[in-house]
DNA sequence: AGGATTCAG
DNA sequence: TGTTCTGAATCCT
């Protein structure tokens, strides 16, 4: 049976292994033997990491939003650069940081979008991620145009399989593994069997995980391709740092596999490698690493040694636990978890006066409303991704011109508790909006006299910051607080004050709704519906209602109930207020693979 | 809690 | 290549 296992699985060993100008496999590269430490723990462990990344995001966003733009090229202008570009205008030369008038010789049939507004960005970037979010509950956000999955259970699901005696998986990768030059495309179909797997090496089963994981992945990225038009680029691994790192290799719209074996972990990370090139080792800790001569990841490891002369150097500027995990970077180990990511905790919005800075009260009060207008903005489009929520905390903060003296440049940030206020709907009025933006204003100015009793001052940056608090919470308090007797509360009602939005005095603990006499029968009707708008199933809704007779106490009991609302493994779902995102909640986690996976008899 | 730093896109 | 703005995490007090 080893001599079968050895047929089938010799052309990974053969043909997967990296070429041969980067030693044979020879371990005697300096950086080659530092992975041959590092790689028999990363083969080991199990995790099967996907980062994906969108494609010139921006510019695919634009060429979503205006259709007849798609294929031609496209800037997208922010200030007076072009950040980014479409492929059609890299074509034509035109690189990320571009003046406008650059891009305009370069491309003179190119067409320039105004990127200042994110907010149709950040909602098809929520869709992405809404998409990714039906393989796993292990999604991550970064950025907006960035997502990491952890599909590990899924992939262990599929290998399931081998428990049974009989059966047999067939398994290929889908696209390029790095460091290997060929075709995009699948790798040979493996066949495994129980009784091969048991005599796998620890190798050739982390292969085979990523290579059933590339398949995942390419199923996602053709989902969020077809669903959304949006083409992305991915790394498969075995961490979010080493996914990472090779979801760049080969771009657009493609993606690859990276098995760390001694030799390809040599290849991607080797020894003269800047160390700003490893994510998670930022612009500080570079400059910290340059002021003490340490430039490479070669250097930061023979550095590292605890023992080292060197070592003491490196602790009058990093504590042990950041060299411990600098040291684990430069060896390609990464043990951090992909975190689930939620709604945004905090939304805040920021202008800066560097040529023209603020100098009179007249003026931050101007600056102020400018501010809250934009802030309502950006509440409102966070409304319609993740529901209402309450906003228990706001923040001013501020910078300060360098004083005239050569000091640095002041900070400043006051932050009040909303205690006795809450976002409320109301209903609405357009005109609502003008007022909010005032009483905002006015928020922001209380807090700005604190910080800043009086003239004279010089101010280059403002900025608002608002903190959510949880959602349904939220909808309770919103909804039923108490100023307003729950059982009179109906569906029809709500759905009017979700066209406004105010914030107002609030004028008690909540709890007087909860001695209103509950609902009858003839409100049952709208009650339900409220429920339901909160996301909760029409079943469930009635079911609480009879029990608890008010809708407070429905709530409470439906968001103590656990499993049966909302699946916990479905990031999101729970604070969705909307019908439409409700139905999410019972898409079924996709078959995986179905391509290349058969169960064999 | 909230202030300062850090990292990232 | 670097700058600006936004968001999160972590450490320190």
């Amino acid at each position: 049976m080893a001599a079968e296992t050895e047929r089938r699985w010799r052309n990974i060993l053969t043909s997967q292994m990296i070429p041969e100008a980067c030693g044979e496999g020879k371990l005697s590269e300096p950086s080659t033997a530092r992975a041959a430490a590092s790689s028999p723990e990363l083969l080991a462990a199990s995790r099967c990491i996907l980062a994906i990344d969108m494609d010139c995001f921006y510019a695919q966003c634009e060429e979503i939003r205006h259709p007849h733009l798609k294929g031609r090229p496209v800037g997208v202008q922010q200030k007076m650069l072009v950040i980014t570009s479409n492929y059609a205008a890299r074509a034509c030369g035109i690189k990320k940081g571009d003046s406008l008038q650059v891009v305009r010789e370069k491309c003179p049939e190119i067409t320039i979008c105004n990127g200042e507004d994110l907010t149709f960005y950040g909602e098809l970037s929520q869709r992405a991620f809404d998409v990714a979010a039906r393989w796993s509950s292990k999604v991550e956000k970064l950025g907006l145009d960035e997502v990491f999955v952890d599909v590990t259970e899924l992939v262990a699901e599929r290998f399931k399989a081998l428990e049974d005696p009989g059966a047999c998986l067939r398994l290929a990768s889908t696209g390029h593994e790095y460091p290997k030059e060929s075709e995009s495309g699948r790798s040979e179909v493996q066949e495994v069997g129980q009784a091969d797997w048991k005599d796998l090496d620890d190798a050739h089963r982390c292969w085979a995980r990523l290579a059933l994981a590339s398949e995942i992945c390419r199923e996602i990225r053709e989902a969020i391709l077809s669903e959304i038009g949006l083409t992305s680029s991915a790394g498969i691994s075995v961490s979010k740092q080493l996914a990472k790192m090779v979801s760049s290799w080969k771009k657009p719209s493609q993606q690859t596999l990276f098995l760390p074996t001694a030799d390809r972990l040599g290849h991607l990370l080797p020894d003269d490698l800047a160390v700003q090139k490893v994510p998670g080792i930022g612009f500080a800790s570079t400059q910290k690493l340059h002021e003490l001569g340490v430039r490479t990841t070669g250097e930061v490891l023979s550095a590292v040694v605890p023992e080292g002369e060197e070592y003491g150097r490196l602790l009058t500027e990093f504590d042990a636990g950041a060299l411990r995990t600098m040291k684990a970077l430069c060896l390609g180990i990464d043990a951090s978890p992909v975190k689930a990511s939620g709604a945004p905790k905090t939304c805040s919005v920021q202008d800066s006066f560097w040529q023209g800075p603020v100098r009179t009260d007249v003026q931050v009060r101007d600056n102020l409303l400018a501010l809250a207008q934009k802030l309502i903005t950006k509440i409102r489009s966070d409304e319609r991704m993740y529901g209402y929520r309450p906003i228990p905390t706001f923040s001013l903060s501020l910078m300060h011109a360098p004083s005239s003296d050569g000091g640095a440049a002041r900070k400043g940030r006051k932050q009040m508790q909303l205690g006795s206020f809450q976002i409320a709907r109301q209903p609405g009025e357009q005109g609502d909006d003008e007022r909010l933006q005032g009483q905002i204003a006015d928020r922001a100015f209380g807090l700005f006299r604190k910080l800043v009793p009086e003239e004279p001052f010089v101010l280059h940056i403002l900025n608002l910051q608002v903190g959510f608090g949880e959602a349904l919470g939220a909808q309770r308090r919103l909804s039923f607080g108490a100023s307003a007797p729950s059982a009179t509360v109906s569906a029809a009602q709500l759905q009017a004050q979700a066209e406004g939005i105010e914030l107002t005095d609030s004028d008690g603990d909540g709890e007087a709704g909860r001695n209103k006499t509950p609902a009858v029968s003839t409100e049952r009707a709208d009650a339900v519906a409220t429920l339901v708008s909160m996301g909760f199933a029409q079943d469930r809704a009635q079911q609480a209602l009879v029990q608890c007779g008010d809708v407070p106490r429905a709530v409470e009991m439906l968001l103590a109930d656990g499993p049966s609302s909302p699946p916990a493994h479905l990031p999101h779902g729970d604070v969705s207020s909307r019908a439409e995102k409700r139905q999410r909640l019972s898409c079924p986690v996709p078959e995986a693979s179905g391509a290349i996976i058969d169960l064999l008899d």
